[in-house]
DNA sequence: GCAATGACTGGTA
DNA sequence: TTACCAGCCATTG
């Protein structure tokens, strides 16, 4: 089936995000043009451990439940632009298109 | 085959 | 700003 490859091409996004800029599920799997936001949720659940998993996250700029410390300890070192809370992150100016 | 589940999203209050 | 709701889609029981 596709879905090894599926898993491959979300990997590949989230490798490719440069450090200090972010991606939301949502963009990824429009990104890769195939399922949806919680189907790269579900590969990143599975496989996010061999990428920089922390550059992923809800369209709010919030971090995944459950790794919310770690993410944005990760984000902390990346440079990533954090709202004044600390608890979420600048989309506006994190988001990254691909470019 | 149907129902429940989840590292989601956007709109409304 | 937060909270709640309906929609979304592949996986799992």
């Amino acid at each position: 089936m596709a879905s090894d490859d599926y898993e491959e091409r979300v990997l590949a996004v989230v490798e490719a995000i440069p450090p200090g800029l972010v991606m939301a599920y949502g963009d990824i799997a429009e990104y890769v043009g195939e399922g949806g936001p919680r189907q790269v949720g579900r590969v990143m659940s599975l496989s996010g451990g061999a990428v920089p998993w922390w550059r992923v996250l809800h369209a709010d700029g919030s971090p995944p439940a459950g790794h919310e410390q770690e993410a944005l300890a990760r984000l902390r070192e990346d440079d990533t632009p954090l709202r004044a809370d600390g608890t979420r992150v600048d989309m506006k100016r994190a988001r990254w298109d691909g470019r």
